[in-house]
DNA sequence: TTGTGGTATGCAAGCGCTTACATTTACGCA
DNA sequence: TGCGTAAATGTAAGCGCTTGCATACCACAA
């Protein structure tokens, strides 16, 4: 089963003239080896192209210097630019990192923490809080090293790197309510299994329970495609009477409630003002420009990565959790009545 | 050193009573260990949360059941689809994806490639053609499988999923041209060490070429972001005589490029016609509706796993590559004059 | 009864690496 | 010269798993 393309530390300590020991050491703790020993060893790696293999210092350190991020999907821009901010810091520090999709899925997010873990992940990254007992037991059974990240749960007991969505969708909601609007409609992802959206909508309840006069005619929930965003924007249109904004729990959604609402022949903002949510490259393109909530997805994804950094160095101070605050970016899709 | 934590194959074998050799067969092979005995070792296994160790197995087998793709970019919806895609499909295989990125660097991607690989990569998807020597050597040297995505190579030797960029690239300006165009300007992207952006500019001259009286007026290449390919754009228009339609190398570019334009005060596609590549969301949702060239993105990343699998299958027959075409949809950026 | 062939299981040798511990070497100093 | 010390290197025992081979067992036929 040796693979004979594959050269071993034997090889290496062969041509050396060393022991394999000190390759090892020339590795992974180059002043513990003599200079003129080391330039031997260098040489003798390079020639024969030698590269250490994984699974035998998996096996011998118990560690593999990787660790997972399971984002709900990457077929979208919601996840994708603080996942590469959360690469590179890992990247920095000699980690790799291996990436699962959960598809929205809690049964699926199981799924792929465990072949994550037996992939000899040392820690993961998770996206949101919300989760079942079965997966909660299972980290705390294996003690996993994790951070949350897109979500600050108040309950501590769990590393997080995130803002708080509920407050986030109550400043947006009350900014919309400070423009004049009275009649509200909302458009949120799945609320099944995703907190986020839970908790945007219920900080948007806050907001309006809080502004008398303030009332919610509808909130439909879809998957965040243009598409299905579209044909729930119908929905919302189909009572006798309209909402003058609509508050969209992407910038996927608002986006194909707007496109849908063009096609409706409204124009935006005069007839319907709609707002979105993570301010990803979409929001800046659209004509008008997208009124939303900014994610600082960047800052998120180096955070997270030095946070989970710092619960797999043992002798490093405990890191702690961090809260970051969103903002809103005003545009032009959300008008004064 | 051992994780007191970790149940090891031995504590499966104490508590099932059996040998370790039966666990691990009935784990790979489950065929080969009789029902009852089967049925004891998989409660063995639950009771006690048993995982196999990673490590252990890679160094036993010699094959990690991992594969890795190093993408210029994720930053950028341009691979995203694909990768999901890619992704979906070897996870049905029971194989886990690595992802690196290379920032469009060729020596950022050579170490990508060290690393996966070091991380015990069975195999890895890469994009394009154009690497340096020194890569193709060390993919040579380890006998790496591979396979190349997002083009289609002529000369053969490496197995690919892809696209011709070069007859994409001709398209595109073909249709452009029989639109009326005579006065063209191209954005593409940084030219160097990206053979995509190469071979989409050689088609495009290849059109030029074959119709007398059309003239290119200007070629620019920078970044794949908003800004650059706006004030690229300023550049393509500071001649005395402007372009009648810029051709872009990317979504990302023509949108810069209608932003730009829009800020000008310029109507699109009235005062200028501009095309894109990719066809990623963006190109969905600008008004008007970005004229591009579609990839198809999530059959290649589909096709590319495939292909990837049936390398690493020693018995299954070898795959050959498969050429993908691209096609344009015509939406409201290029007029006719 | 013995022999035969097949099936289920156990034994034990690695896979390539790290690391505690042992050994060697070099050097300074009394 | 001899001794102590520290630095450099070697020795070898695992880490957890797979798998070729040996063994034990069973059913059946002769």
């Amino acid at each position: 089963m040796r693979d004979k393309n594959r050269p071993s530390l034997e090889d290496v300590a062969v041509l050396a003239g060393v022991s394999t020991a000190s390759i090892s050491r020339c590795i992974n703790n180059p002043k513990k080896v003599a200079e003129p020993t080391r330039v031997r060893i260098q040489e003798a790696i390079e020639t024969l192209g030698y590269m250490p293999h994984f699974g035998g210092r998996a096996l011998a350190r118990n560690r593999t210097n990787t660790i997972g991020a399971i984002i709900p999907t990457m077929d979208n821009a919601m996840f994708a630019s603080g996942l590469q901010a959360f690469q590179e810091t890992l990247s920095e520090a000699g980690v790799t990192l291996l990436v699962g999709s959960s598809n929205y899925d809690p049964a699926q997010e199981f799924e792929q923490i465990r072949s994550l873990l037996s992939q000899g992940a040392d820690g993961l990254l998770l996206i949101g809080q919300a989760r079942p007992k079965k997966t909660h037991d299972f980290l705390a059974q294996h003690s996993v090293p994790h951070v949350l990240a897109w979500c600050f749960p108040k309950s501590t007991g769990h590393h997080a790197v995130g803002f708080d969505n509920q407050k986030s969708g109550r400043a947006i909601a009350e900014h919309v309510i400070s423009y004049g609007h009275r009649k509200l409609g909302v458009i949120a992802g799945l609320r099944d299994g995703n907190d986020r959206a839970q908790d945007r909508i219920l900080g948007i309840q806050d907001a309006i329970d809080a502004h008398p006069g303030v009332q919610l005619l509808g909130l439909q929930e879809c998957k965040y495609s243009f598409e299905e965003a579209g044909s729930v924007l119908d929905d919302l249109l189909s009572g006798p009477v309209h909402p003058t904004a609509v508050i969209c729990g992407s910038d996927v959604l608002a986006v194909g409630a707007m496109l849908r609402a063009r096609d409706l022949g409204l124009q935006i903002p005069e007839d319907i003002s709609i707002t979105g949510f993570d301010d990803i490259n979409l929001a800046r393109v659209t004509t008008p420009g997208l009124t939303t909530v900014r994610v600082p997805q960047h800052d998120m994804g180096r955070k997270a990565a030095h946070v989970l950094l710092g619960l797999l160095d043992a002798d490093a101070p405990q890191p702690q959790s961090y809260e970051l605050m969103t903002t809103i970016v005003d545009r032009g899709t959300l008008a004064r009545v």
